[in-house]
RNA sequence: GCGCCCGUAGCUCAGCGGAUAGAGUGCCGGCCUGCGGAGCCGGAGGCCGCAGGUUCAAAUCCUGCCGGGCGCACCA
């Protein structure tokens, strides 16, 4: 059992004595050591209904609680209710750890329960930046939390290959085409820039000839069947380099080819949820608060983006999926809210959506801050600064801080091979543990079965505070599932690391007589907690570094 | 103007109803002849953007304001 579930199993059975019922029992770890290892702040909810002082309620509950096999000592403070553990109760917290092994920390409850994770979905109109890196990883570690929780998790890519960027798109690689042919042709007005288009306009150049002289029918069809195959080629290798894959892609076009455009249109229609103005049909927004009435069909009969997400959160839902979550930029906001509206209004269950939304990316390094943007051709592609700091640290470093606060990617510190860099003082203390086991093992030291060690000698409160943390493992990967927060795991993991080297520092573990055993068998929790944590993160736990 | 997000130590950020607000980095001062010094220990450093309100209790919830980001397309 859990130590909060110990705790709070403990103040059940002593409130039942007393005839107290609060509506929860809360318990936290206190801010300070001396106030012993777990509280509860129990009392306080009972106050009220007690009609007594939260110090009066707590004395009482300490008392009853005086005689507890598990606790040294239970103080009521202030009307907190502290809990000082046994070593013996902490041990037993080691042992169970080890005995789980690698299913220490999962769940069943997402059991039997299908959910999708949506995620990067960027356009086919050229390589992925270090701001859809963000979302990759985002979306790569919350799908390997909840696996990790029993959720049956489905990766998925909603590919946008078609409308009028891709055809802006086709214009521009068009432009570098004539460019290439000494026609000084411009890129089209808001067209894409970047530099990666020129050498694919050099070699149609000398694939087509002259055959293209005019941006025609032809040309459009012509050129955009030949770059989004390549620009989706550029994704997939900026997927791999910061270790993304996908389990499903979806067009738009299948969405469309499905009939499911006309049939929530159909069904928003019959709720009386659209409109027809000026030869488009307008989704009634405003009358449910939001700010403005989007367009779903526009007067030329074609669908916008918006109708056809509307109609692939149907089918997502019609492919039985129990809960979708969509990660997404701050750039889609409204509609967000669009769509949330009109699942609504298709009577989809409230809560089968939700969007895990991320703030945007800027880097810092030798140059300063940079913006940028995909059109304007100004941007650091993905693969670029994977092959810079390495996968790791470009992992680490884009799920680090709350997906809703702004990043600021530190290039420098993600490159430096010392312990400043996070990724690399939370590898480092797996590798160094890694290295005493080996010197154990070489040593004649190992103990053939850790289970059955005998770990009383672990009684260093560093030893004691370790085994707190690893105890707290399953919570943080649920908090992290709850909050859409993978930064949780990533702070708690630096911790754990960080409680973990001064002790190394200060302790002996070889050579040490009974105590070696013990604190092989502790040092094998923290690994393997750290190699549970960095592996959900996508990041390697080395062996040697 | 409207909607959403963010203002916490010099910097990058945690904490988001509870007890003296934390970490990393930077700065200052000590250690370091053993399992990986790619370190370790200590110190200084905060009107938690501002002003009200709710509460036994507010960095945390509510309202207003100020500052920053994003969006407000028959683009995606």
């Amino acid at each position: 059992m859990q130590l909060e579930a110990l705790v709070q199993e403990s103040i059940r059975s002593v409130l039942d004595r007393l005839g107290l019922s609060p509506p929860e029992i809360p318990v936290d770890r206190p801010p300070r050591r001396e106030l012993g290892d777990l509280s509860s702040r129990v009392a306080f909810l009972l106050a009220k209904e007690a009609r007594r002082s939260p110090q009066d309620i707590a004395n009482d509950l300490a008392q009853a609680l005086s005689g507890h096999p598990a606790f040294s000592q239970v103080q009521a403070v202030q009307g907190f209710l502290n809990f000082f553990l046994r070593p013996e109760t902490l041990h037993e917290v080691l042992r169970r750890v080890l005995r789980e092994d690698l299913a220490y920390g999962k769940g069943q409850e997402g059991a039997g329960k299908k959910l999708q994770v949506e995620f990067v979905s960027s356009n086919p109109t050229g390589p992925l930046t270090i701001g859809h890196g963000r979302q990759a990883a985002l979306g790569d570690v919350l799908a390997n939390i909840f696996s990790e929780l029993g959720w049956e998790v489905t990766r998925e890519y909603y590919l946008n290959d078609e409308g009028r960027q891709i055809e802006l798109l086709a214009q521009s690689l068009w432009a570098r085409y004539r460019q290439a042919l000494g026609d000084p042709q411009p890129i089209p007005e808001g067209g894409y820039h970047g530099d990666y288009l020129i050498p694919i306009g050099q070699e149609l150049a000398e694939r087509f000839g002259n055959a293209y002289p005019e941006w025609n029918a032809e040309a459009k069809k012509v050129f955009r069947n030949e770059v989004v195959p390549r620009m989706l080629r550029l994704i997939e290798e900026d997927l791999e380099a910061i270790g993304v894959r996908f389990d499903v892609w979806t067009r738009e076009g299948d969405i469309i080819r499905k009939g499911l455009v006309d049939e929530v249109l159909q069904r928003l229609r019959e709720r009386g949820a659209i409109y027809e103005k000026d030869g488009a049909i307008w989704l009634s927004a405003k009358t449910h608060g939001l700010g403005r009435d989007p367009v779903l069909i526009r007067s030329d009969g074609t669908p916008t983006y918006l109708m056809v997400d509307i109609a692939y959160h149907l089918d997502k839902f019609r492919r039985g999926f129990d809960w979708v979550v969509d990660v997404q930029g701050a750039d889609h906001i409204e509609e967000q809210q669009q769509v949330k509206l009109a699942l609504r209004l298709l009577g989809l269950p409230e809560g089968f959506l939700s969007y895990c939304l991320h703030q945007f990316v800027t880097l810092k390094g030798a140059e300063g801050i940079e913006k940028m943007s995909t059109r304007a051709g100004k941007f650091l592609r993905l693969k670029d600064l994977v092959d810079e700091v390495g996968r790791d640290a470009a992992r680490y470093f884009m799920v680090m801080r709350k997906p809703e606060s702004h990043l600021v990617f530190d290039f420098e510190l993600a490159k430096k091979q010392s312990l400043e860099n996070p990724v690399y003082y939370v590898q480092y203390a797996h590798t160094r543990i890694a290295s005493v086991f080996r010197e154990a093992q070489a040593r004649g030291e190992l103990p053939a079965d850790l289970l059955s060690v005998d770990l009383s000698p672990l009684k260093e409160p560093e030893e004691l505070r370790l085994i707190m943390e690893l105890d707290r493992f399953p919570d943080v990967l649920r908090v992290c599932a709850r909050e859409f927060g993978p930064h949780l795991l990533c702070e708690y993991l630096e911790n754990l690391a960080g409680i973990f080297h001064p002790y190394y520092a200060r302790v002996r573990i070889l050579g040490q007589g009974a105590a070696t055993p013990a604190r092989l068998a502790l040092l094998a929790g923290i690994k393997l907690v750290l190699f549970r944590g960095l592996s959900i993160l996508g990041v390697r736990a080395p062996e040697e570094m």
